[in-house]
DNA sequence: TAACTATTTAGTTAAATGCCTAAATATGCA
DNA sequence: TGCATATTTAGGCATTTAACTAAATAGTTA
């Protein structure tokens, strides 16, 4: 289970446009580092990037782009794994479906509680 | 439906520990304004609330919890009714409703497409 | 109207954030 | 070993954020 400093973590690092939109494209993968473009014997999920391809597509530096990824590793939405002299990247799918299930409880026990305070209401 | 903007408005409001902590207290209730309590002939349901009796259980100024409550409201994960001279505070559920959606939306498409990859796959 | 209650606005300050460039580190390859 | 590639660290700077106090606004009540 997700404690609350994990979540408020999620929600800061999620809370920038600039760290938003790389989630988005780690998520929706569309593209892979460019050197395994060049190389078809390189085997990554369709999902798995690295550091600087994720930076060409953003007008933010390396190191910016960089540090927007280590925030988004600690708030554990991505993982990053150390092959060769590269990262891989890719979504971690657990967070975010703990995360969903955690909205979706909170919505199912407001729907109760609602319930519960009108139990005895009866319209017209 | 939220847009990106809206998006990373909620995340932004809810990644910061005193917001989240009003968040969760807005959402579970658990105690009305004070006047409320003193006076059991006002009608409000068990979620409203209002911004001193909300600022009561945090160590900051009423000026701070007014302004994080303003955040909370323009992120649209609570509203802001005037009573009065009171503002009753609820809950939307609608938008956390929504926003759980994107998130299991999310993991759906996720897990179709890596269906998909690994479509062709046999595991011995 | 005057005093009281509830809330927001204004102005200030310290700390955090987000960006940059330059330099350092780590790995791969000739 | 030495050069190239990939990434991070360090240090600096401008902007934003989160807090405060004091004052203003809005509504209630005597």
């Amino acid at each position: 289970m997700l404690d609350m400093k994990q979540k408020i973590k999620i929600f800061k690092a999620l809370g920038n446009e600039t760290r938003f939109l790389i989630f988005k494209n780690v998520f929706t993968g569309g593209y892979t580092c460019s050197l395994d473009k060049k190389d078809p014997n390189v085997k990554v999920s369709p999902h798995a990037t690295c550091v600087s391809t994720i930076a060409e597509h953003f007008d933010f530096s390396l190191p910016t782009i960089s540090k927007h990824l280590k925030e988004l590793r600690e708030a554990d939405v991505i993982t990053m794994e150390k092959k060769g002299n590269k990262i891989y990247i890719e979504p971690n799918i657990e967070t975010i479906r703990e995360l969903g299930g955690c909205f979706s409880t909170l919505v199912d026990n407001f729907e109760s509680n609602r319930a519960l305070f009108f139990e005895d209401v009866v319209v017209s």
